[in-house]
DNA sequence: TCAGATATGTTGGGATCAAATTGTTTTTGA
DNA sequence: TCAAAAACAATTTGATCCCAACATATCTGA
């Protein structure tokens, strides 16, 4: 006989439950850049010792969310307009990438999954779930594309500036711009028309680096 | 009285070094693909206890060299064949793009250092130092692009399939095939022809991973 | 024979101590 | 007085010993 197959033994580890808590935390501005990081703080505050708190740190250091100097601590880093720039310009090239693969694989079932998928981004009204939704959406069309690399990439470069990302979307026109352009894509998957769908998505990102890099700008300025 | 032998007190942490070497060993096929990794039997090895040697395995786990399965250890991972086409192709992209952000900011200094990395590539005789010098070569190049996001993503990709680059390189034309094409790359660059060094650099890539996986496919088969 | 019990080994995590390093404060000497 | 030196505090890194959770191999009894 063979066993329920339930990953119980994929259930989280201490140091799981503390790199999600910290990264959220990150995420959403509530530990702030060049923030310091205290290991005992840490382990008190969740509960636990520091070794799954250096665990989690170290992997959030690999992600480039905090960094760690020998014997000074680990501060969360702050990344500057050009790294975001370049960030996003590297989400232009890999994403544009990907997204071809996936129409030439894409099916019936997948513009479904996408298309509720950019309904639910369309109509959600909390702004701290626009971040998730617009991932999702994404993600649907990106899966087709057969490329758990390339997947993997693409996932990280999201997170280097996840914070970032919510801070655009929220930006008045973010979101409606957003919604418009998700839709172009999700046409052109349909057409199954790759470079129609590559160009719009390229289009998408660096619309959204330009207008986030000139919110920065200017926030910068007034300061 | 205990003898502490090793030179863990350099300036790396002893994480660090631990880290460095079972990098090198995966790389070099000292430890295969498979091959269980004990915490303890570690420890001992680098004369350290397991803190240390569980947050290098943790990075390693990062980069993807190893997989670890709670309450069972961690094992080194081997690459499927389409994993390694995979990243080959996702390097075609970067790298190609890399280059054309490099030839645009192209000057006569980093062109002789290039050179160099090139001359140095063609005449070592150790193959063990195959692997290290091409990657000289590529970055001195790279570097001029002055996207350090990108090439940390590069670097990340080349350390994911480095111990197969190295078992290309030794294979009877891979190093006499790389050498010409390095030439060829190194020239475009001379000439400033961004297109050009961009579709030698992809060839380049494209063609490695041809020669490497109809190697590793006949391998498979002849077993 | 084979399902369950048992033994053993390994990893996950806790607690506490020592050592190394950096930053800060206090003391000292000109 | 004030700059250099020394002492001190805070913090991280690593060692050691501990136990719990879990996996696997071996043994046992029907």
């Amino acid at each position: 006989m063979k066993f329920n197959a339930t990953n119980v033994r994929a259930s989280a580890s201490a140091a799981d439950l503390i790199f999600e808590a910290l990264r959220e935390a990150i995420f959403t501005g509530e530990i702030g850049a060049g923030e310091h990081l205290r290991q005992d703080a840490l382990a008190e505050m969740f509960n636990t010792s520091r070794i799954p708190v250096r665990e989690a740190l170290s992997r959030l250091e690999q992600q480039g969310l905090v960094k760690t100097e020998r014997y000074k601590g680990t501060t969360v880093t702050s990344l500057s307009v050009d790294e975001v720039r370049e960030v996003f310009e590297f989400r232009a090239l890999l994403e544009g990438e990907v997204i071809r693969y996936a129409v030439e694989n894409m099916d019936d079932e997948t513009i479904e999954k996408a298309r509720r998928a950019c309904d639910a981004f369309a109509t959600e009204t909390d702004s701290a779930r626009y971040g998730e939704l617009n991932r999702d959406f994404h993600y649907a069309l990106y899966a087709k594309a057969e490329r758990p690399y390339h997947l993997k990439i693409v996932s990280q470069a999201l997170d280097r500036i996840e914070s970032y990302l919510r801070a655009q979307l929220v930006l008045t026109d973010g979101m409606e711009r957003a919604r418009r352009e998700h839709m172009g894509i999700l046409e052109a998957c349909i057409a199954r028309d790759k470079e129609r769908a590559a160009e719009l998505t390229r289009a998408h990102i660096l619309g959204a680096s330009a207008s986030l890099i000139s919110f920065l700008e200017t926030r910068e300025n007034s300061k």
